[in-house]
DNA sequence: TTAAATAGTTAGAATAGACTAACAAATTTA
DNA sequence: TAAATTTGTTAGTCTATTCTAACTATTTAA
């Protein structure tokens, strides 16, 4: 069986390979914060292992066998996720730490039956895609809510950025998934945007909208 | 933080200090499947980190700190297999290796939101009492229904026994917790018990009655 | 009460996964 | 394009946990 250890790296490198397809060393380093040759030494076993296409000084590629195993991991992640909130009351900020841990939970049918009990979700509670398991990934085609136009109407689908603090400041302005959002200015000089929600309105700055993912 | 190992081999060691308070050796290296010379250098560490009283030669002893710590564990593990069977619909022989592993998770608010939604319960789904979180544990005093005189009628409460076949040997015979159970007979020769439960009749063997705690 | 059997210990080695120090290749910048 | 910077690699070490082989203490039984 898989160490967490090499689950955790093949998770990193799979979510790196999202963006560029092409995967760096250091990158793998700072998000599992451990140093460069402790990445390059388990690079090299992963490799090993069919997970990853390895040469010297050449950028990382992980295989289709890499791929389907990391999918499977995050099917895991996602789905504890899903069922923290919708069955155990959690709120979207406080289930990623437990998520971690219970991803290496080798257990199908405890999987299998989260599934079930949640009605087989598409979505985490962030918004992302549960992979099914067979380690395939639904294609997310929502736009960030910064590529959007004063006048235009859309709903809020899904975050690009999932971390604590962003979480709860996006409970703090009552920004949730299905909220439906209208742009009604654009600051030309700092992309601020003006929207209105909920009967509200709130100014929300350019980064906050390049992680607010709409259709 | 502790690792798995070691809250393993505390788990363990607790579970032999029920029994005789003192603990060998060899006891712990046949039930974590591991050699003698593993079991003494875990020890000593142990020892060194005030869970247990090791000297040379003599049998274990574990602290009140160990205890306390391994009833937390097991805390974790009982309420788990309560959560299974009552939220998740496991039948009682399918959750032990599923709470074997989520024993480990590191997040009280997980462990507690699980009591609090299955409203605080004392017992697992075998009987077995649940810690509190102080890590003290309740005594039951059941008895054996090999105890049990011929026209004694009591309740089955818990399980001296939980392996997967001798629930699954349960299951076959409609034995549950709450069962109320009439002695029929003893055989005097094997100790065989009829018995008569749910308006129907069975001989059980001695060893099967010596598991079944009644009261 | 001594010999045999059992239980416990030590020494030394293996593996996984992490690290630092030193170095080499690739890329960026002047 | 040469120098500086960044990125990746190797070698060697450390800790945790396991193991086998060899040995010692304790207990059991003849």
């Amino acid at each position: 069986m898989n160490s967490q250890s090499i689950e955790n790296y093949l998770k990193v490198i799979f979510n790196q390979a999202i963006s560029t397809d092409e995967v760096n060393t250091t990158g793998i380093a700072q998000a599992l914060e451990v140093s460069l040759p402790s990445v390059n030494s388990m690079v090299k076993k992963l490799a090993g292992m069919g997970l990853l296409e390895y040469q010297k000084y050449k950028p990382l590629k992980i295989t289709d066998k890499g791929r389907k195993m990391a999918a499977r991991i995050i099917r895991k992640h996602r789905l504890t996720e899903m069922y923290l909130v919708e069955k155990m009351g959690f709120g979207w900020e406080e289930v990623h730490d437990i998520a971690e841990q219970l991803e290496h939970i080798q257990s199908p049918v405890f999987f299998d039956r989260m599934d079930e009990l949640l009605g087989y979700p598409q979505r985490d509670p962030h918004g992302s895609p549960i992979p099914n398991k067979n380690g395939q990934i639904a294609v997310l085609e929502y736009r960030p809510l910064a590529d959007c136009q004063p006048g235009e109407q859309v709903e809020l689908k899904a975050l690009g950025h999932t971390s604590d603090e962003f979480l709860k400041y996006l409970n703090s302005k009552e920004l949730a998934l299905g909220v439906k959002v209208e742009v009604l200015e654009v600051e030309a000089f700092d992309r601020n945007m003006k929207v209105e929600y909920s009967g509200h309105q709130e100014v929300l700055s350019a980064l906050v909208c390049s992680k607010l993912l709409v259709s």
